[in-house]
RNA sequence: CGGGCUGUGGCUCAGCUUGGUAGAGCGCUUCGUUCGGGACGAAGAGGCCGCGGGUUCGAAUCCCGCCAGCCCGACCA
């Protein structure tokens, strides 16, 4: 059997479709017989374990602890705050029974008689169960700040589910400050974007501009809110991670009050931040390839992986011997702080079946020892960032020697094309036609990518904008210089450019 | 919640128009030959044909009802 690629369709025939097959491929995770939840299977679920690691000891280097909070948020809480209560009321999942009773046709049904007092909705995110807590906590400015996180699961009822985009039930982590002043929970706010940012191109080589949403494409209920934007292949906008100055908004909804150093009850100043498996999807969509995932060195569940090759059954215990030492070799490495992650395939399968499981699943490194590089103390090694029939011989201990440095190296390379990609689909339009050519697709071509254009700041410019095209606001980049300027659609005076896109 | 479509081994589907013993490919199991780039052969296992009712000597197939899922339109990390 032979086939051009490993995933059908190819990204360019059909990007939707190919990410699809790249999941299912890659083993990452499936659907489940719950409309819009997925099972997260093990090699999925090893990145986000990698990614929660990795975000988690930059909350912890910036003061952060984590703590959790309940699932059920009472109805009553959810309703303080107007705004919040807008955005997520349509898509809540509510629990109004605690009890189950025969229903008289074989199966089961809510008791009539437990239907609770109050119904319970499934969080869609905590901050008003989070504020009800703090306030409890606050009293004064000496029990400020509170820097909390919390990794959990969430519901939003969603009616197009897409794995890792978009899914009924992810899992996530939302951090949720409460602070004395203005000026330090915006500074939280600020610092934790940087934080996501960093994550993005540290962890899954990912370049994202940073900037703040209009007020169109805020979080309900915040005064602010700052993003990371990444683009994936086909050139469509993601939205990665979300940190929002809440204001007193919330501190007034749940009565987070403390007694000043001025010895006055005032409200706390709060923040959240948060970001998703969407991440995973973020990466597959941004590094992936028509045969399969690729895979960031450091969210890598297995960076390098082992392949036996042993020809005669009575070879085996000697393969498998030298590929055993040779993982412990590499263990003993480390990259970016860690020991390298080590998986050997000992599975009586055949050898290219085994090492195209390998490439579709993205490991970086692909190492295979036979008898005759035992004989010569040589390894076949492969790069995931490489055509899959590059393979190098070098010597065992110069493989170990410079696994550090490989691991390094694959992750410049998806970085320097992901930059690539993001900068040649990058532009500045002056004028509505340039704007709506660039935005309409022209044969098979699904976006024109990023435009930095000029906005006359109005939310009527922002929504004709958006039905006319399918294009918003990303964001009003953080790092913009002011410019004069006419708005590209309206013609009206504008003060700097923003950040347009079609977005997932 | 409005419009279109589909429910048949684990997966993808054929069979239904014109009722007559439930099929294919892939996957799975066993054995043999293979194995340095997605192997081949042989033999097997596996099905309340979505659910309920009706018509009929006989229903996967025809009729009625229900349920579930998919695609398209308004929201979203």
């Amino acid at each position: 059997m032979s086939q051009q690629t490993a995933i059908t369709p190819t990204r360019e025939q059909d990007f939707p479709e190919w990410y699809q097959q790249v999941v299912k491929a890659a083993d990452l995770a499936e659907n489940s017989d719950v409309r819009g939840c997925m099972v997260i299977k093990p090699w999925g679920y090893g990145i986000w374990e990698n990614m929660q690691r990795g975000l988690d000891g930059l909350f912890k280097a910036t003061g952060h602890k984590n703590a959790y909070f309940p699932l059920f948020i009472p109805l009553s809480y959810l309703a303080k705050e107007a705004a919040h209560v807008e955005g997520f009321a349509k898509e809540c999942a509510v629990v109004t029974h605690h009890r189950l009773v025969p229903d008289g046709k074989g199966g089961l049904k809510p008791d009539p008689e437990s239907e609770l007092a109050e119904p319970l909705v499934v969080r869609p995110t905590s901050e008003t169960i989070i504020g009800a807590t703090y306030a409890k906590w606050v009293q004064s400015y000496r029990d400020l700040p509170i820097l909390i996180n919390q990794w959990a699961n969430v519901v939003r009822w969603e009616m197009r589910p897409r794995v890792f985009l978009r899914t009924a039930e992810f899992l996530w982590q939302e951090g949720h400050t409460a602070h004395e002043t203005e000026a330090e929970a915006r500074a939280e706010t600020e610092q934790m974007l940087a934080v996501y940012a960093q994550f993005a191109r540290e962890w899954l080589a990912l370049p994202v501009f940073t900037g703040e949403k209009s007020a169109g494409e805020r979080f309900p209920g915040a005064e602010q809110t700052l993003c990371i934007e990444a683009m994936v292949q086909d050139r469509k906008a993601i939205q990665a991670g979300t940190s929002h100055f809440l204001g007193q908004n919330f501190a007034k909804a749940s009565g987070i009050q403390f007694v000043s150093r001025e010895n006055k009850q005032e409200f706390a100043w709060t923040t959240s931040w948060g970001v998703s498996t969407r991440l995973i999807g973020t990466v597959i969509m941004a590094h992936g390839d028509d045969d399969g995932v690729i895979l960031p060195p450091r969210i890598a569940p297995a960076q390098v992986v082992i392949l036996p090759v042993a020809p005669k059954p009575e070879m085996r215990e000697a393969v498998f011997a030298a590929c055993d030492a040779l993982a412990a070799k590499l263990r003993a490495q480390s990259y970016g702080g860690e020991a390298v992650r080590v998986e050997v395939d000992k599975r009586d399968l055949g050898g290219g079946q085994k090492s195209w499981e390998w490439i579709k699943r993205g490991v970086p490194v692909r190492v295979e020892i036979g008898p005759r590089d035992i004989e010569k103390g040589t390894v076949a090694v492969a790069r995931r960032d490489r055509g899959h029939k590059e393979k190098a011989f070098p010597t065992a201990e110069e493989f170990v020697g410079g696994i550090t440095a490989t691991l390094g190296e694959i992750h410049a390379t998806l970085m320097d094309r992901a930059t690539m990609l993001r900068d040649a689909n990058t532009v500045k339009i002056e004028t509505k036609e340039e704007f709506t050519a660039f935005f309409t697709a022209k044969g098979k071509e699904i976006s024109g990518g990023f435009a930095f254009a000029h906005w006359d700041g109005t939310a009527e410019t922002e929504a004709e904008i958006k039905d006319a095209l399918k294009v918003t606001i990303r964001c009003i980049p953080s790092d913009s210089p002011a410019e004069d300027g006419a708005c590209v659609w309206s013609g009206r005076p504008s003060g700097r450019r923003v950040l347009f896109a079609k977005s997932y």
